[in-house]
DNA sequence: CATCGATGTGAACACGTGTTCAGATACGCC
DNA sequence: GGCGTATCTGAACACGTGTTCACATCGATG
C-alpha cells in the first residue's frame, strides 16, 4: 500500500499524492479531496520509515526510566508519555539496568531519535554521553549532568527538605528522625542536606539516621528496627513511599500521629492523598517537570544549537494532616 | 555518519560494511573486525530507518493504554515495556482517550509497527478495527475481541470474584455488599456477574450494591454515603483501589475489618500488599499477563497468518488479613 | 497581442540500508 | 595445467517518501 497505489486509483501522479499530505502544498483542491478520499478507503498513510529517510522529522523520542520500581517514576512516566503525545512525540520507553539496559539503549539508538529522556539512573552519565557523541539531545532529569547537549530539569530537593524541616522546628519539634534515601542517588545526597543544614543552624542534630530504600517496606522496617527513630518527636523521609511505611509502623506501635510524631515526605505521590494517609510532604512536581521537559525540547527543535539549560524546580510543602 | 564513512575509513566497499553487521554473512573475519573497530570508533550504527525500508524488522510495537489513572494500569504497563524490552522490542506508548488519543494511533500508525498492544479502552474497538485493515496484529488484553488479526488475553474475572465471594460466604457471611466498577468495561460487568452468580447459588442478594469509579475516592465515597454498605458483614470491590478507599472509611467509622467486616479487591496491585491494608484479594497475573502477550506476539512473528488466539488467565485468590 | 506572475504538474533525485548477482580469487584434486 | 568448488567481493537495485526542477496552463495587466 505505497502512495503509486492511490495516485494510480486516483488517476493523479504520485507526487500529487504526496502533496494531498502536505500542508501549504501547490496543489489543486478538488484533486487533493479526490487524493484523501482515495487514501482513506484503502486505508493509507504515509510510511513513516520512509519519510523519516528522506528528512521529515521522525518525531520519535526515547524515554529511559530505569527500574520503575517506585511510584513516583510511574507517575512521572505517565504524566511524560501523555505530554510528549500531546505535542506529537511518540516515545519509545526503556526500562531496567545494568548491562540489558545499555544494550537496549545502544539499539534503540539506532532509530532516529529527536531526544533522549533520562530520569535518573546510573546508566544516565554513559547514555548522556554516547547521545552527546551522536548529537542527539539528552534531557536529564533528577541529576544535573554538565555534558555537551544536555539539558536538566531538577528539584530543588535540598531546599525542600529545609522547608520541611524548618516547619517542623516552628512546630517546637526538636527531636527530629531522619529517614534517608539509598546512596547513589543525588537526590538522597541532596535532600539529606537540606535537612541537616536546617537543623545546624537550630544548633541541632537528627537524634536518629536510618538509610532506606526509598520502598514502603524499608520506612516499615526503619521504624520496628531503630526504637529511636520511633522515639523521636519528628520524622522526615527523603521520600513519601518510606513516609507511609513509617506511618503504618508508627500506628501498630500505637504512637499518634501528629500528636505524639510529626512525619513528613517527599514527593506528593498520589497514595499521600489516599485518606488511609493524608500525607503532609514536598511536592516533587510532575506538571512542572513535564512542562519544562516539554518546553526544552521544542526550543531545541527550533534552534538545535542553543545553549544547554538547567531547569530547577521549587518543592513546594503540602500540609496535610501528619505535621 | 553513513555506513559509507565507515567504508572509506576502514578502506572497504559499502557492501562489506553492511556484511559486517550482518550475522552469518559472508565476509573475511578479519575484514569485519576492521569494519567493526572503525565504526567503533566514529560511533555508527545502522540506521533502523533506512533498514526498516529495505525490508528488515522494525521491532517497534505501540502500547495503547488510555488513561493509565489507575494503579494497576500502571503496574501493567510497566511490566510489558520491561518485558517487550527482553526480547528486543521497542514500545511506543500512547496514553490517553477520547479524539486526542484517536489521532495519535492515527498518527503512529504510520511507523511499521509489528504489534498493536491493547490495554481495556473505549476506543479499543475501532483501534482493533483500524490495525485489522492495515494488517497490523493486534494483542487486547481485559477486553475480549473477536476481530480478525486480533489476539486476546484476559483475565477470568467472573470466576475470580465467584472464587472470593465463596470465600466470604464459606466463612459464614451472609450479608454482602457490592462496590462495582463503571460501567463500559467488560470487566465491571465480568466481575459483577461472578459476585451475583454467587450469592444466587446461595439463595441470596448483596444487601447493598454501588457502582464506583476504580477510585480509591470512589471506595471511600461508597462507605460514606451508603450506611447499608458499612452495616454488611463482607464487602466485595471490583478492584483493590475501591477496596483500599473502603478499608479506609470503615476504619474511620470505627467498624473493626475483619472482625465485624470482610473486605477483598481485586487486581492484587502493589500497594494491597502494604502494611497498612495488607488487603486480601484477587490476583489479575501481569506476570501471566506479559508471558502470554510475548508469546501471542513471537509466535506470530513466526507465523503471521496462525489463526487468532484467546488465553484465559485465572485469577487466584491472594489471602491476607482483611477476610 | 505580448508579457508576467500565480498556480499547478509530473519526472527525477536523494535519503541509507540489506540483498542479489555476476564475477574474482584461492584452493584442492585429477 | 585444467577443472570444480568454496569463499569473498563490489556494483546495482529496491524500499517509499518529500522536494526540487523545468515546464505547462491560465488570467490579468500593459
Amino acid at each position: 500500500m505505497t502512495a503509486q497505489d492511490i495516485a494510480d486509483l486516483a488517476g493523479v501522479s504520485r507526487s500529487a499524492v504526496s502533496r494531498a499530505f502536505t500542508q501549504g502544498a501547490y496543489i489543486d483542491p478538488g484533486k487533493r479531496a479526490r487524493v484523501l478520499k482515495a487514501a482513506d478507503d484503502l486505508g493509507y498513510r504515509p510510511n513513516a520509515m520512509a519519510a523519516g529517510l528522506q528528512g521529515a522529522r521522525s518525531n520519535l523520542v526515547a524515554i529511559f526510566v530505569g527500574e520503575m520500581a517506585n511510584e513516583y517514576d510511574k507517575e512521572v512516566t505517565t504524566a511524560l508519555v501523555t505530554g510528549l503525545n500531546g505535542i506529537g512525540k511518540w516515545p519509545i520507553v526503556i526500562a531496567g539496568s545494568g548491562q540489558t539496559a545499555r544494550d537496549a539503549v545502544s539499539k534503540v539508538l539506532s532509530y532516529p531519535l529527536e531526544a533522549m529522556i533520562l530520569r535518573s539512573g546510573s546508566l544516565d552519565a554513559d547514555i548522556a554521553g554516547a547521545c552527546s557523541k551522536l548529537g542527539i539531545p539528552v534531557i536529564s532529569s533528577g541529576r544535573v549532568q554538565d555534558l555537551p547537549g544536555v539539558d536538566n530539569v531538577c528539584c530543588r530537593n535540598r531546599d525542600g527538605t529545609a522547608l520541611g524541616t524548618r516547619l517542623l522546628l516552628d512546630k517546637g519539634r526538636r527531636r527530629l528522625g531522619f529517614i534517608g534515601g539509598p546512596p547513589g542517588f543525588a537526590s538522597s545526597r541532596d535532600r539529606r542536606l537540606g535537612v541537616m543544614d536546617t537543623l545546624a543552624a537550630a544548633g541541632l542534630t537528627p537524634v536518629s539516621e536510618v538509610v532506606g530504600g526509598f520502598t514502603v517496606q524499608s520506612g516499615h522496617d526503619a521504624i520496628i528496627a531503630t526504637p529511636a527513630l520511633a522515639k523521636a518527636d519528628a520524622l522526615i523521609c527523603a521520600n513519601d513511599a518510606m513516609a507511609i511505611g513509617a506511618l503504618s509502623a508508627l500506628k501498630e506501635r500505637g504512637i499518634g500521629v501528629p500528636d505524639d510524631i510529626s512525619v513528613i515526605g517527599f514527593d506528593d505521590i498520589s497514595m499521600a492523598r489516599w485518606p488511609a494517609f493524608d500525607l503532609t510532604t514536598l511536592r516533587n512536581p510532575i506538571d512542572g517537570l513535564v512542562a519544562a521537559v516539554l518546553d526544552l525540547l521544542t526550543t531545541r527543535e527550533h534552534d538545535p544549537d542553543r545553549a544547554e539549560r538547567t531547569v530547577l524546580l521549587d518543592a513546594p510543602l503540602i500540609l496535610r494532616s501528619t505535621h
